[in-house]
DNA sequence: AACATGGCAACTGTCAACAGTCTTGCTTCC
DNA sequence: GGAAGCAAGACTGTTGACAGTTGCCATGTT
């Protein structure tokens, strides 16, 4: 998880597949590359400087992650998103937060995940003052940290598979709507349901604000 | 979907990473290969008579299906399943699933989606005569036929992914528990529930099936 | 006997090249 | 003038090989 904070000897070697997926991930979701676009593998292993294999292992794993998708005959290209797939995405999204409340509502030791929760709301508080960039990851790892703190495995593995979704779906609705949906206050109201205990409680208030978000991102 | 019906010029022309990707799932979800083994390319690319390079593409989707699971350098093995592992798959699960049906509640022609899920039933029937893997397949088809019904691609694409990890869960357990899992009664009770339209219903249909059926299999 | 060291084998990361297929644009023939 | 055929180009599918790293085993040393 914390793999900036290596003080000794930080030899952060990652391998290329890795930095190629990052970098193409990043730059389909802020819209440098315009979805639609023919991914052609010769053209990107020239420009990324890499073998055409490291980056087919890259494209598999988008291509899952949902961000590319393949046309006829192996064609890869950029995925487009319409208003109904930015909905479908945050019914499955909500479904899962949804979930994760709940099952942090059911911990005994909620105090510890409360005060997590809190630390993110902090970090989201301090970013709303820096750039866009900022308040995207710090809202993203707010969710994040949620479907983490269950222990649910599966459950954050299932939502990591979606964030690239995410990512696009603010990409794609404007960033100026995007923002409107990163207010402290009303993540603020997620951790205090979860707070009480209450399943029913928690998890409304997780749908409540997923449906208030596709809505303000649709328009 | 139905790329098995093709009646008219069945070219079944699929890559080696697809053929690859296909056996190597079924391996493993059918506890060919053990769980904990090491997966070692230059071996399995010698029995799959497949170079390594294709492979690898293969094994980056059986990673992120959470089929197999990276160690120390790389080092790919068979994922392990405990108990509390495939509680919290079948968590996921319920809660994906109940999105389907509760969205399924909310279509006006619910006629055409009854007619769809009562064919799938009844291939659950007719396969209940037949061998365990049959049933396995019929069992798993109604699912991805209820979340497939919702229209909702991201949806099927998130239950999908976790297909694989279902397989593994029922393997697992032993084919003999899970097959408890597979009444068609029980399964009908669903169909019943989310034709009455009451998406509360439905909902908790779900989710008492798949409490039921995790406690099955945890035993 | 316990420990350090040097070399060997195994395995993954990465690459460049070959082969097959679909597209495209031009040419030629009716 | 239009359609069939042909050839060149563009990409993807697939492969074998090279390089770097890690773990292990044998060997020598104190």
């Amino acid at each position: 998880m914390a793999t900036e904070s290596m003080s000794l000897l930080g030899l952060e070697k990652t391998s290329l597949r890795q930095q190629a997926l990052a970098a193409l991930r990043r730059a389909i979701t802020t819209g440098e590359i315009a979805p639609g676009t023919h991914l052609v593998e010769t053209e990107l292993s020239e420009t990324l400087q890499i073998s055409r294999g490291t980056l087919r292992e890259a494209m598999r794993q988008l291509q899952q992650e949902g961000l590319i998708s393949a046309g006829p005959r192996g064609r890869l290209s950029v995925r487009h998103l319409d208003a109904k797939e930015i909905c479908d995405i945050f019914s499955v999204r909500a479904a899962l937060e949804s979930l994760a409340a709940r099952e942090l509502c059911a911990l005994e030791d909620r105090a510890q995940v409360i005060k997590e929760l809190r630390r993110a709301l902090e970090e989201m508080e301090r970013a709303s003052k820096d750039g866009l960039e900022e308040r995207i990851e710090a809202d993203l790892n707010f969710h994040r940290t949620l479907c983490g703190l269950t222990g649910n495995e599966t459950l954050l593995h299932s939502w990591g598979s979606l964030e690239g979704n995410i990512r696009m779906s603010i990409m794609f609705a404007g960033f100026e709507r995007a923002a409107q949906n990163m207010s402290v206050k009303r993540h603020g109201e997620i951790v205090d349901a979860i707070e009480t205990g209450d399943a029913a409680k928690a998890s409304e208030a997780i749908t409540e604000h997923m449906d208030g978000a596709a809505k303000v991102l649709v328009g």
